[in-house]
DNA sequence: CACCAGGCTGTCT
DNA sequence: AGACAGCATGGT
């Protein structure tokens, strides 16, 4: 149990905002389950409690104790994406496992929020491991049951799931950890079920390469809507674009324009 | 009951 | 290099 002094940071946007799944709120605030901890967390005012883990590893994991405040003052030098930042100040791009968000992000294709973490809570009360109640995902380099991992409805990513996870042995994880921004992104994209969209996921959300920029279907659209004279055409043009704008902020950015497109550019939503 | 979804893979031009 | 169907299945 633990309390520290947190200021630009807001628990709730960083945990809704899509890039991490393994977590469910409770009546006292958000209970996630990474690397086999069960590590619970509230925020009031700038007091962010937690338990379950040390400071430090809180502080890694929500990016706490890294340059956000001078990342933000650059971003908010760009006038198009400046509204964004104030609207949505205090999320930040979270440093989470490596192993644990590669499997997350191949069950993210052509699906949603919702049904990811259901396949990862599946994934973990199939094929993981059980603490006191609370099921882990599979370690990272074993071979999966089929069967299972079929039976946690990932459809038609399960062989991805099985093949990926016997190839991310700790050597695997280590290569992939050592590499920078590119080598990286290029070892990640010979993974079955990742190519580079997911590959960009894992750089910024698990590897801490700010230049990542993947670009979904929200991003694309919320790109044209943004930078109309562009004329984007497809995915790898805007992230072009956006790694020559932004440079290593270009993830962060990406985080802001996420939440905006989902909250007011979806079918139905306002313009 | 349509259409969509934090896409990738394989196959055609 | 670019276009595009097929993929399994839950969400909306």
């Amino acid at each position: 149990m633990g309390e520290m002094q947190v200021e630009a940071f807001s628990l709730a946007l960083t945990m809704e905002s899509g890039q991490f799944f393994r977590y469910r709120k409770d009546d006292a605030g958000y209970v996630l389950l990474t690397q086999r901890k069960v590590l619970r967390v509230s925020h009031q005012e700038d007091v962010l409690s937690y338990a379950g883990a040390d400071e430090r590893f809180v502080r890694t994991l929500f990016q706490l104790n890294e340059d956000y405040a001078a990342q933000l003052q650059r971003l908010l030098q760009d006038p198009v994406i400046a509204p964004l930042l104030r609207r949505y100040g205090g999320l930040h791009v979270m440093r989470q496992d490596l192993h644990e968000t590669i499997l997350g992000f191949i069950c993210s294709s052509a699906s949603n929020i919702p049904k990811i973490k259901m396949n990862l809570q599946l994934l973990a009360q199939y094929c993981g491991e059980a603490i006191d109640e609370h099921h882990h995902l599979p370690r990272n380099g074993i071979a999966l049951d089929t069967e299972l991992v079929v039976a946690a409805k990932t459809g038609y990513r399960a062989k991805f799931l099985i093949e990926a996870n016997r190839l991310l042995t700790d050597e695997m994880l280590d290569e992939i950890t050592g590499r920078d921004y590119a080598g990286a992104h290029a070892l990640l994209c010979t993974l079955p079920g990742v190519g580079p969209k997911i590959a960009d996921c894992v750089c910024l959300f698990a590897l801490g390469h700010g230049e990542a920029f993947p670009v979904d279907v929200h991003i694309l659209r919320a790109m044209k809507v943004l930078f109309p004279r562009r004329r984007f055409q497809n995915e790898s043009q805007v992230r072009d674009f956006a790694q020559r704008r932004w440079r290593k902020d270009a993830g962060l950015a990406q985080q802001f324009i996420y939440q905006w497109a989902r909250d007011d550019l979806r079918p139905g939503g306002r313009a």
